[in-house]
RNA sequence: GCCACGGUGGUGUAGCCCGGUCUAGCAUGGGGGCCUGUCACGCCCUUGACCCGAGUUCAAAUCCCGGCCGUGGCGCCA
């Protein structure tokens, strides 16, 4: 590009006054005073203010001011002026302007006075997201997602990527989708799962940051069919190491998140978060008597219902783990505690009533594994390739897997997790 | 998938119950005009909409049926 940018609008301040600058970004929002027309310039940064007076600029620069639609692309220089009645005491004087690329009028309300419904904001998602409030919101995202990979950098994890096409249903169970793979038939991963344990005979340590695809009916506020799952799991660990593993984890966040969101907390309307670690530890049949002395009622040795953690969440808040589920509500991979075979080394992170993670200790013992799979009602030669790598040294290990988008949900205080996810994809939605 | 509710200009809404007064109101946006310190700038003019299909009726945005789409709840979700 031939014009080269000297500043980002958030480096316009009243210290350089009197510099010229050259800003790139977008026409956000225009005011014509009839004299004075105002500009407001929007880059990565932020938003900064430019002016021009009818008096001193030349005449097809003027015009030029006011012909400008929102939304196009623009370079423009001009000299940095402090100015008590600017937008952060600062604004840019405006010297020449060169339109790069117009734009038509956006369909949806980028500036805030006319709130559109998220379905019609989804429709339009480019454009919304140059709106503060998603914008606030991935840059939350940024700061998580780094500060996992951080977090498990240091812990001696290794980052890995594991294949998405597969040949046959990982776990049996929840339904999965199916794209034609040459002549034959493939099916979209619904977990790293059993890659991720395969991997702990080799790396010890691995975690994936990767996509999971569930063809499930599920039509909730907390479901979508294409989520990114933060995968982990650890040679020689058990599941109290890694509820151990994920207190730190989220205490990094956590950290983080206060340190250098300061600004999109704002724009959220979200406070700094204050939060007491080790995060509470409660085991199912803890939960089960809370649910019995408020009279509510839940399958017996099952899974819990969303009335039933709706109820339990009155009494626990923010981040929790419910721990030892029942051995029969949990895939066959997740180890029985011993001498209490009815009851398995698991748990669930919450926030509130919404799972956020849900790990275990694995079984390492292939003989283990095969009568497991057989009493939930699965054949283990459907998993073959699997089982094989438990022949040649499978360690004890443990793992979870973590929703990124729901963990996002409970930081940026978002109850759709369509609003934290850029291009969500449900059982209709399949655009943008 | 089930239940409830909804679908009005580009966007967000009023009107619907109680059919005619709707030639569909308001805000925001778009176009035009006036305006020298705006920051939701202000003022004036203007533009633009009843989801699709079938039905009841003299008459349907309004009532009935179906479809599609949406919102919320639940279920499904190793």
């Amino acid at each position: 590009m031939e014009i080269k940018r000297t500043h980002l609008a958030a480096e316009i301040t009243p210290k350089i006054e009197g510099s010229e600058v050259v800003l790139l970004g977008w026409l956000h929002e225009k005011r014509d005073l009839g004299g004075l027309r105002f500009l407001l310039l929007r880059d990565r940064s932020g938003l900064v203010q430019v002016v021009a007076n009818k008096k001193t600029a030349q005449p097809d620069l003027w015009e030029a001011l006011s012909s400008i639609k929102r939304e196009s692309v623009l370079a423009l220089g001009g000299v940095v002026k402090s100015s008590p009645q600017a937008p952060r005491g600062v604004e840019v004087r405006v010297k020449w302007v060169k339109p790069l690329i117009s734009s038509e009028d956006p369909p949806i309300d980028i500036v805030g006075k006319t709130q559109a419904d998220l379905d019609t904001r989804l429709d339009y998602r480019i454009i919304d997201l140059r709106r503060s409030e998603p914008q606030a919101i991935f840059k939350l995202q940024n700061t998580i997602t780094s500060a996992i990979r951080s977090f498990l950098y240091d812990n001696g994890f290794i980052e890995v990527f594991t294949p998405k096409i597969i040949s046959t249903a990982t776990e049996g169970g929840a339904s999965l989708f199916s794209v034609f793979y040459y002549d034959r038939l493939a099916y979209l991963s619904q977990s790293p799962q059993l890659y991720k344990e395969a991997l702990t005979s080799a790396f010890e340590r691995v975690f994936e940051i990767g996509p999971a695809f569930r063809a499930e009916e599920s039509d909730t506020l907390r479901h979508l069919s294409e989520i990114t799952m933060v995968d982990v799991e650890g040679a020689f660990m058990d599941y109290n190491d890694v509820m151990g593993l994920l207190d730190g984890l989220i205490k990094k966040i956590i950290m983080n998140v206060n340190q250098n969101n300061a600004d999109e907390l704002k724009a959220l309307g979200r406070d700094k978060f204050t939060i007491n670690f080790p995060l509470p530890r409660i085991t199912y049949d803890q939960v089960t008597s809370i649910l019995d002395e408020k009279g509510i009622s839940y399958e017996k040795e099952g899974d819990l219902g969303t009335v039933e953690l709706k109820a339990l969440s009155e009494e626990l808040k923010g981040f929790y783990f419910i721990t030892d589920w029942p051995t029969k509500a949990r895939p066959f991979y997740a180890m029985p505690i011993k001498g209490k075979e009815d009851r398995c080394e698991s748990f669930d992170l919450m926030y509130g009533w919404i799972e956020l993670a849900s790990g275990a200790t694995r079984i390492n013992d292939e003989s283990i594994l095969r009568t497991r799979m057989t009493s939930q009602g699965l054949n283990p030669d459907a998993f073959k390739t699997h089982l094989k790598w438990f022949k040649y040294g499978m360690p004890p290990h443990a793992g979870f897997g973590l929703g990124l988008a729901r963990l996002l949900m409970a930081v940026s205080g978002k109850d759709n997790i369509r609003e934290v996810v850029m291009f969500p994809r449900d059982k209709r939605r399949l655009e943008p």
